[in-house]
DNA sequence: CTCTTTGATATACACTTGTTTAACTGAGGA
DNA sequence: TCCTCAGTTAAACAAGTGTATATCAAAGAG
């Protein structure tokens, strides 16, 4: 029986305004309050799943009360959106940055890529679920659809201008429709290990998929063993041309 | 103004006895009742989302009241563990229903595989939308991490039967380890194609993944080019062992 | 310093949620 | 035929939901 809070309810601004005080704030920029919104939101979510997340917890979790979503949002689902379209928009800032900050070769460069998505922070079980849960929705509303595609597309981009010149340097055929393709399949991979290695069903140990990935992606895009995975070595041997189709098998 | 619902409720039982009949239902076998439940429970995630599936809009699809949440399964959580088991269950009979159904050579079976799960019926995007919503919450839920676990377990070792007697055909390296690594690769491969595929973006036709993955696998599994597209004609040549090791390049 | 603005709080509201309980009824056995 | 039992309904319940509104106070302008 509900009967304590009743009788506080009776009267609850008196009481309030008698014996507590009013919670101290800061008035904080649109920016600040917005993005601390948004990573309340990320983190409700991805400790208590879209379900558990109500408002009242995300801005708690915040340090502000419930009618500040209103105020910086129309609704708790805008929020929700602004959420999907910041975690997106960190991973594929954060995958690109990988790739952009590692200096040398095209094949560094890209290995690089790879290996950064399967190894932390990107390979994460906190942001695997939060995509996936994300990802449940760009069925049913159109904006989680468009953000979804524009991630895509932009993963997309940057696998391509990855994978260009290492075709190019090895003297495989890279014309924009070879390009595109690899960059579809190795997309795909990427996903499908990222995923499926961090909620780490215990199969195999993670610390395996960088090497697995930088070997399959050597055989994908046909280049020689060892392109990828010790891009020291190999790039010498085709640089010079000695043997730019040569093929190995693994041992 | 809920006014016309409460002066209905004052008297609901009256009211109904009087002037309304009680709904005539049919009394259903166990497992008929409790399939109907999780059906119309994946169609409700399927259709509204997790946070819109209640359980009066899952038992309304159903076609019965909500007390029988309660009597076949324990609680909602359970009766939605139990449809995530059943979608599982059917995603990985299917794959391996349309490998085992293909009679023919092993590179027919694996290749038909692959392509199964990039057509219709398995990508869907209803499927792909229920499964992300699932996986997010294999991380709060060790029951959906047990599910998920065994339907991953499942899918790598229908792979690795698959792929095994291929590498074994074309003279290649075939341990068990060499096998499962391929295995792993090849599954995310799938995963990731069969979701970014589904999903549907519009950055590509659909239509083009069939042969894009049997094209990836081949070069992922160093296979000569058609083993697995056109796998009539690549099998005679590989038979005869006359260029076991043949690499080519995409026109 | 005082005034004004507006970020922020606290509360109210209407509604939905998952669960529980009591009453009812269809179907098979004696 | 009646009786019993379990499958099923319908109603009630407490708790929680997202949103709206009235009030308050922090910080900058004059």
């Amino acid at each position: 029986m509900p009967a304590l809070d009743c009788t506080l309810e009776t009267q609850p601004k008196l009481f309030n305004c008698i014996t507590m005080s009013r919670k101290t704030f800061q008035r904080l920029s649109l920016d600040v309050r917005r993005r601390s919104l948004i990573e309340a939101t990320l983190t409700c979510i991805a400790r208590d799943g879209l379900h558990g997340a109500s408002v009242r917890r995300i801005t708690e979790e915040a340090g502000v009360t419930v009618g500040l979503v209103r105020h910086y949002f129309g609704s708790k689902d805008d929020m929700i959106r602004n959420a999907y379209a910041y975690l997106v928009g960190q991973l594929t800032a954060q995958a690109s940055e990988s790739a952009r900050a590692t200096e040398g070769t095209p094949e560094a460069k890209l290995a690089s890529f790879l290996r950064a998505n399967l190894t932390k922070p990107n390979m994460d079980e906190k942001t695997v679920s939060l995509w996936a849960t994300f990802i449940g929705r760009v069925r049913h509303d159109p904006d989680f659809a468009e953000i979804h595609r524009d991630g895509y597309r932009e993963f997309l981009n940057v696998l391509e201008t990855l994978i260009e010149p290492v075709l190019i340097d090895h003297g495989c055929p890279h014309s924009v429709a070879i390009c595109r393709n690899h960059a579809i399949a190795l997309n795909g991979l990427i996903d499908g290990l990222w995923m499926e290695g961090a909620l780490n069903s215990g199969l195999y140990a993670q610390d395996i998929l960088p090497d697995l990935i930088t070997g399959a992606a050597e055989r994908l895009l046909e280049l020689p063993a060892g392109a990828l995975s010790a891009p020291d070595i190999a790039l010498q041997s085709a640089r010079h041309q000695t043997q730019p189709k040569q093929q190995s098998k693994p041992s």
